[in-house]
DNA sequence: GTTATTAATGAAAATGATTGTCATTATGAT
DNA sequence: ATCATAATGACAATCATTTTCATTAATAAC
């Protein structure tokens, strides 16, 4: 598969190790639209690999979030939720229904924020001496189903 | 103080009771630039008000932000921050530093931002039926001390 | 392929933030 | 002043996440 291959190079060479939990990790993130905790991660996983730790889950989010292969995501729920960072994809955002929890991830407009953002960006390091790594955006409100 | 006649008036007539925890956290949070978590608002009250309970803070904060009277936010610490919610200034938004944690608040480019989101809020609720309440829109990257 | 090095793992304990319980106290209405 | 009950503080419980440590597995050297 033409993805495993992508991030098995991403491990090449590095003091990393390419393991079955990081591919099973990938694998599950790059193939669903939801946005996962990690015990939901755990218990999909188990099914298919017994035996597995949560521990690890938790380690390998960690990491594969430090190297941008997957993205943690904070809702306010007090847990984080993951979600595969695809690299050619644009970036996206997320429309959040505060009654039942659903994420909808959306990129429309990106055209018109990149401009706005990149304007800020540069405001913002002219102003506040701040360099801007990331930005996130997200709607806050009720879903079809709950308005 | 003006704030407090306006604070007490937001109970008068509701279920809650305008109590002295509740005065002394807006008190708190009014005057401080800081975005402060639940224990370091503990810390600080409880210089003042000996013998205060930590989980009257969190009772309390959750309230105050279910009012509407305290923003919470969730920078990704593990762990909420409060703010006080002025209710005549425009919103902020966050530039936050993934080095040291600071939070800068910052309101520039606000009347774009806010003829930008008002037109994405209308294409979200043609497009997905979505009504949007709020929204989020932070920066992360070094502040002018560790870039 | 065998071996050696050491990163990665699973189990369990530890931690840290937040929430729940319950007896006591304080607020606001009468 | 009295009453009904919301709010409180102490403490236990819960939940997500991290740490510890003995064992296993991935990689590089032979
Ligand atoms: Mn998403
Ligand atoms: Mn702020
Ligand atoms: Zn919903
Ligand atoms: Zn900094």
């Amino acid at each position: 598969m033409v993805l495993a291959h992508m991030w098995r190079h991403r491990f090449k060479g590095d003091v990393f190790r390419w393991t079955l939990t990081r591919k099973a990790i990938l694998d599950l993130l790059s193939s669903t639209l939801k946005h996962m905790s990690a015990q939901e991660i755990y218990d999909t996983l188990l099914k298919s690999y017994p035996g597995i730790g949560l521990s690890t889950i938790y380690r390998n989010l960690d990491l594969l979030s430090r190297m941008g292969l997957v993205n943690r995501l904070n809702i306010g729920e007090g847990k984080s939720r993951y979600e595969y960072r695809s690299s050619e994809e644009k970036a996206h955002h997320h429309l959040i229904c505060t009654n039942c929890g659903k994420i909808i991830d959306y990129s429309d407009f990106l055209d018109e924020e990149l401009d706005l953002v990149g304007k800020i960006e540069k405001k913002l390091a002219r102003k506040y001496n701040f360099i801007v790594k990331d930005h996130n955006i997200d709607f806050c409100g009720l879903c079809k189903d709950c308005r």
